[in-house]
DNA sequence: CTGAAAGCGCTAACAT
DNA sequence: ATGTTAGCGCTTTCAG
């Protein structure tokens, strides 16, 4: 208990200048002008307000100009929510990705962004943290609020996205194809960039790779190992040794022990983060890179250039799959067909990170 | 000229599965359900509906079953627009940032996104692309379609801000902090890092600090060098050599000739991703870091615990300020004060990119 | 070229 | 506990 006065306006603990400066909810301000007010103020009708605000070419220019001079004056700002309740479309479009940390989604998150905005159209964002059922949740939510959607969703069953389909449209996938889906898909060939990094190792003579693993639930992962299965059963004399990893930077420096004792020549990172931590973990161990041992990355993510030694990575067109999501979701949203489905081809990017295999 | 036949379906270039599949305009499926339809189904009226979607106990458990089923039955789906414009808010909250590619922005976004999400809000999210006035519009926009901003708005001139307090409201700014603005404002003390840093460079006998500038528009930089300025002046003996560099990789990586040129034994970075590009080229100019000079950055990127060596940076909290940003926001929204702005302290990670300055 | 009027689909008093 | 009745603010036929 402590005696004293109290009560004092400093004990409320508050700052007064701010106070009560936030106190407006809403999209509108309190007060704000409505299209009556306005029309009001001009001595026009709402309707002709309507126009003016909408550009109609069909309005006498001085009573344009009195309404705009109104419009003006009052601060109107017309109503974003009544507009879309009468015009049946929102403005917005949405995108779902398993994770805002990831350079891959942040690529496409900002193609789109730069994309829709210069299209006129905001941009909700929702991230499912990773979880398959959280992804479809959020996606149906999103869609709600928005008049398309743009869906990155790795873990969710390829089913579950045909039977939502209907609620989703017009939606576009990226980063993966889902069989009988019908909504365009934006991918990427896996398989290619494998394969031309197995051509690029096996070239320098490695025999025996290490596959860093990525999430076991991870379309791109399934992809990328499938790729370098075939490959590995396609040459003879080759090995191919599976080791546990995930996505993350933290991943691909613990299992650089790993790889050391499996004894491979050349590490195949399931994506750039793993490969990174990977060479820095090979560093503390002494390996050299890529004198003991070659290893590449997958991505290319803008990091990848600046690794010691620089990163021999797949570059995939991260931004461009973005800018094009919108192109498709807009068709979509016209009335026009998705078009075909488009598989994005990767590119090599050979760096320093690889090199001939030691004798 | 071509001869032949055409005109044949597969002439359309399109693929027949997709077809009319994205026909669906707007947020709402075309004859999607209302509430009345359900009302209508269920043998109840509007108001009954309405009570039982938004989860009113007042309803007499047998009706409400009714009424959940007829509109399960029906794929109701309240309209986002029309709850917007009766309730007088949106369940959406929006974000404006200069850059998405920026880690910085990266992880308020993302601390943003989760609480943001957890709390059942949507969220906008708008890139200015580092232009000053753009800022300022996309703020205003996105701010009319939601209930509140958060806005991260280096370039914009207080002055600007000020005059757009009222329109913006509720808001929160991020990594910055503007005299007499009623909002509150979440930052970083960049004063106190820069002087962590410097005290632990002078205390391994450095003498003379190169810094490689920021973007000159940008209000970090000009804290930072503010404060390294402040440092250099109180220090007898002590030269500070300003380089301008930029913000990204490549500004770094092309600074590391004028850094070797002028003689100084530590570079203090803009950020992380310059100190970076700073350390690979300092790297292929055969410098070694940090037998000849010490390298340090700012931010703490994720990346730059695997930088070779490991980058010695100043560490603020990303996540952290969008989850705060968030609970000031909500605050706001309910019409509480904003409370005091806070500086968050960042703090000195030293790593291996930082040693005794050489004799 | 402009105005009147009928919604868009939902919520919230106010009755009952 | 449920129904009735007004709107929320804008767009858009339809007349004139």
């Amino acid at each position: 208990m402590r005696a004293g006065t109290g009560g004092r306006a400093e004990d409320r603990d508050e700052p007064s200048s701010s106070a009560g400066s936030g106190a407006r909810r809403g999209p509108r301000p309190a007060g704000a002008a409505t299209i009556s007010r306005v029309a009001e103020a001009a001595g026009v009708s709402r309707a002709t307000v309507s126009r003016v605000m909408n550009g109609s070419t069909t309005v006498k220019p001085e009573l344009a100009a009195r309404v705009r001079a109104a419009a003006q004056a009052l601060d109107y700002e017309p109503s974003v929510a009544a507009r879309s309740l009468a015009l049946g479309r929102t403005g917005t479009i949405s995108l779902v990705v398993p994770d805002l940390s990831n350079p891959l989604f942040q690529g496409v998150l900002r193609g789109l962004s730069q994309a829709a905005g210069k299209a006129g159209r905001q941009l909700l964002v929702a991230e499912s943290n990773e979880d398959a059922e959280e992804e479809t949740i959020l996606a149906i939510e999103a869609r709600r609020n928005s008049d398309g959607l743009v869906l990155a969703s790795p873990r969710a069953p390829g089913e579950r996205l045909r039977e939502l389909s209907d609620r989703l449209a017009p939606f576009v996938l990226v980063y993966r194809e889902v069989r009988g889906l019908a909504a365009p898909s934006l991918s990427v060939d896996n398989d290619a960039g494998i394969n031309e990094l197995v051509a690029h190792l096996t070239g320098l003579g490695h025999r025996h790779l290490a596959y860093l693993s990525g999430p076991s639930a991870s379309s791109s992962h399934a992809a990328r190992l499938a790729a370098l299965r075939a490959a590995a059963a396609g040459t003879p004399g080759f090995t191919l040794t599976e080791l546990p990893c995930g996505s993350m930077f933290d991943d691909g420096h613990a299992t650089a022990r790993p790889v050391l004792e499996c004894g491979a020549s050349a590490v195949v990172a399931f994506n750039d983060m793993v490969a990174s931590g990977a060479l820095t973990g090979l560093h503390e161990l002494g390996v050299r890179v890529p004198g003991d041992v070659s290893v590449t990355g997958f991505d290319d993510i803008p990091f990848a250039r600046y690794t010691t030694p620089p990163l021999t990575t797949v570059s995939i067109p991260k931004n461009e799959l973005g800018r094009q999501a919108w192109e498709r979701l807009w068709a979509l949203m016209n009335g026009e067909s998705g078009g075909y489905n488009v598989r994005f081809q990767p590119r090599l990017l050979i760096r320093d990170s690889t090199g001939p295999a030691p004798s």
